[in-house]
DNA sequence: AGCTGAGTTAAACGTTCGTTTGAATCGAAC
DNA sequence: GTTCGATTCAAACGAACGTTTAACTCAGCT
């Protein structure tokens, strides 16, 4: 087997530390540790800690937003008009995807990314790839088609609770103080639950306008 | 007009600043001069920047949770069985008060909440006020009468949900870059569509088991 | 006047941080 | 064998951090 380079190790280490402690609680010394390398070899490599962390958030993301893309493909295919419950599973899913079995790596990068989204420090937003936006637009279009009469505003206010709901169980999952690793059926079991949890939500007829 | 002493105007000043860049992000200094005091004052008054934090998060969150629970006392007075309509309304309702009108305080107790429940660094989560898990609970079990059937691990991972979408909502509230301060209609908006989104969300039939 | 104790102050403590430097190391090309 | 670019290395840089110290202020009391 080959080993891994420095850059690869650099990353592993950084992601796993990132999605622990947050990007302000940890520093270059503990990264390059854990990985087995030198002080200097994250300004070597990536110019800084900042960039490494753009360099990290992009390795996560990037296969997750292809399989919601992917997966609207697939719907759109098949059918003009996908329901909401199609539309749902192929949003939320790829959200809970690489998590089951003993693996922690899955529920290690959905932490990831909410670790970063949420958090404060302001090189943990700056790094946006081009791609999550077109793909959030689409499904934003497709659910506004599957759900005739719902005002755009509610609409995004319904999509930023899809993230959320994920999001904060993902975030739950793993801080839980007994069986630190969650076997395949509770990973399998919320991410059906989520399903149905946002599913019927999304379903929700519109709230009537305000007195 | 009293001016306030010198523990409150801390006490205000590390909330705006633990709101805005986290508990890491925020530094010791920055409290005591925006709060117009000495940087040995927050030693003096309260022991450790930990310590601050949790006598920030007791101060936002115990008016929120004396709301939920006065809330629920009023639903069972009225009916031994409340919907999960208004369960609902009263366990989310007290997360969106205090926010309305020009008025940006509410705001950001809210995305303090958020960003203290969220922070990775361990000294934001050592706090635990012992009241909010009691009315969890009271939540819990009066969810779980309006909710027959449902089993208890799907119903916990729900009530999780009705946090996250409310946390998240108010996060990107404050966030938007254009109005930077929401008007009054906006965060009753927000209120209204939390919790018809949240009460479909609820009352979905459980999950069937998995295979 | 003199003492007391809570509160404030400027200054420094030791540590950790991200980053930079310049030399050492290595395999491949010539 | 020598040169070269790429990589790794130990060491140090200056800045910022949380905390502590000891002197100082000043109202309230005897």
């Amino acid at each position: 087997m080959a080993l891994p380079d420095t850059r690869t190790k650099i990353l592993d280490a950084a992601e796993r530390l990132f999605a622990e402690h947050g990007y302000r609680g940890t520093s270059v010394r503990a990264i390059t540790d854990l990985a087995g390398a030198n002080l200097a070899a994250v300004g070597y490599h990536f110019g800084s800690k900042a960039e490494l962390l753009a360099a990290v958030a992009r390795r996560v993301t990037e296969p997750i937003i292809a399989a919601q893309s992917a997966g609207l493909d697939e719907l759109l295919a098949r059918t003009p008009d996908p329901s909401v419950a199609e539309l749902v599973e192929a949003f939320a899913g790829p959200l809970f995807d690489g998590m089951p079995a003993g693996d922690e790596s899955g529920a290690r990068t959905s932490r990831l990314i909410v670790t970063i989204l949420s958090d404060p420090a302001e090189e943990a937003r700056s790094w946006t790839g081009p791609d999550e936006d077109t793909v959030g637009e689409r499904y934003l279009a497709a659910f506004a088609r599957a759900l005739p009469g719902l005002a755009p505003q509610e609409l995004l206010f319904r999509m930023r609770g899809i993230l959320a709901v994920t999001a904060v169980d993902r975030v739950e999952v793993y801080n839980r103080p007994s069986a630190a690793c969650p076997t395949a059926t509770e990973g399998e079991e919320a991410r059906r639950w989520a399903i149905t949890f946002l599913t019927a939500a999304m379903s929700a007829p519109p709230t009537r306008a305000w007195r």
